[in-house]
DNA sequence: GTAGTAAAGTGTATTTTGCAACTAACTTAA
DNA sequence: TTAAGTTAGTTGCAAAATACACTTTACTAC
């Protein structure tokens, strides 16, 4: 039969959730206050323990967490990396799979709805975070901007329909990058069929309006030669 | 004080390592005959419980198992994702770290030594893996394929230095790449500075003799631009 | 020497990208 | 109702990157 497995064999498990969604043209994370020690009180990650009767595996863990606790629903999610160690958190080794979560901000806000715990904090004025969740933090971020460059990954920062014009910026903010030249990138989008145009158009403000796309499920990322 | 974390909030956690080479121009995968249950007798990926009071974190794990095992030291090795569930190992609810690690082949079979219950396997013929090993696998060769396409990851599987010529047809097997054309190949690696000439020519059969390269510590991923 | 072989370099056609100007569609307000 | 302002979307071309074929270099074996 199958031995038994001693209890010093077993570590604390817990999924952290890194949200990020676009605030005012900025990266934003939500941080959520801490009800229970360690911490009680400071802004850190949102995250849990795993249940073991209930959770299939640490991909659920995730959403259900987060869904618990932002009441968040449809949100992208995919996960990140698993940190670990004797010293990350004051109960003892653990182990945390760290997941990064996206959002369109209309969708959260609507979710979290009045009081609501959560804050939305700019990337880079997100400080003093408990355990190591700074560095999760700079992981997700990290991998936001690399993956980003040949990916639909930022395109999960908004709705389910949005203009290329809205795509184009919320690229630019997502890698951080400079500026996107616009030809360059609608003729990428649209030539490896990342996206496809749906009925409707959208005037923002004065000028053209604009026409609706979506992402098309099947690609999601770029080819690469070497 | 900080609370008592209650048993069933602990998990059984693992590190399980994909330890590719390349045997015969193909990719191949270190496999261990387990001596335990569960599978006792059945080839598996190298792994072990996380040691909370001797690893740093579950890297420290992944790398000392390794180690352990095979006698290896100084190969490349990075965390490539986790899993976990109810389900996949019969003792119950577990997590498994999962790392990828690169070696030259002839570094590993000096490691071995004659005897040595690791058996290296193509890996597109290592079929009836216990636990959820299959998928860890597919993960592991899908990692090399695709970051292998924008880093120097495929030049692991290489002795430090090492010819053009055989980094282009290691590229090729990693990638699983019809074929790369050599003048892209080589200014690509030249400009971005990825590689350096070290002194030293080798003469492999008959021809010119080639000159040996090594990788260049500072950068492993390519730039890319949207 | 000559043939054979593999490494390394060169020239050029082709493709991809970056830039800037241009046209289109709409709003506002004199 | 017309002119000015604003954003969307397109086009043409220069510049850069890449793929492909071919040439030269350096070595071995006969």
């Amino acid at each position: 039969m199958h031995q038994v497995v001693p209890p010093d064999h077993k570590q604390i498990v817990t999924a952290d959730v890194v949200l990020l969604t676009v605030v005012d043209g900025q990266l934003a994370v939500g941080l959520i206050r801490r009800e229970s020690e360690p911490f009680a009180g400071r802004s850190a990650l949102i995250g849990g323990y795993v249940h073991a009767d209930k959770d299939q595996d640490t991909d659920a863990t995730a959403t259900r967490v987060l869904r618990q606790k932002t009441g968040l629903e449809g949100f992208f999610i995919e996960q990140l990396s698993t940190f670990s160690g004797p010293k990350r958190d004051p109960r003892g080794w653990s182990v945390s799979v760290a997941y990064l979560a996206l959002t369109p901000l209309d969708r959260l806000t609507k979710a979290l709805g009045d009081g609501g715990n959560v804050a939305l904090t700019p990337v880079d004025e997100a400080r003093d975070l408990p355990f190591d969740h700074a560095q999760i933090l700079a992981a997700a971020v990290g991998r936001l901007r690399s993956k980003g460059a040949y990916s639909t990954l930022p395109a999960r920062l908004l709705p389910e329909t949005f203009t290329l014009s809205e795509l184009q910026a919320t690229y630019q903010i997502a890698l951080g990058a400079a500026r996107i030249d616009k030809s360059s990138f609608r003729r990428k989008l649209t030539e490896l069929a990342l996206i496809e145009a749906v009925e409707g158009l959208r005037a923002e403000t004065g000028g053209r309006q604009a026409q609706l796309y979506r992402l098309r499920q099947a690609i999601s990322v770029f080819e690469r030669r070497l």
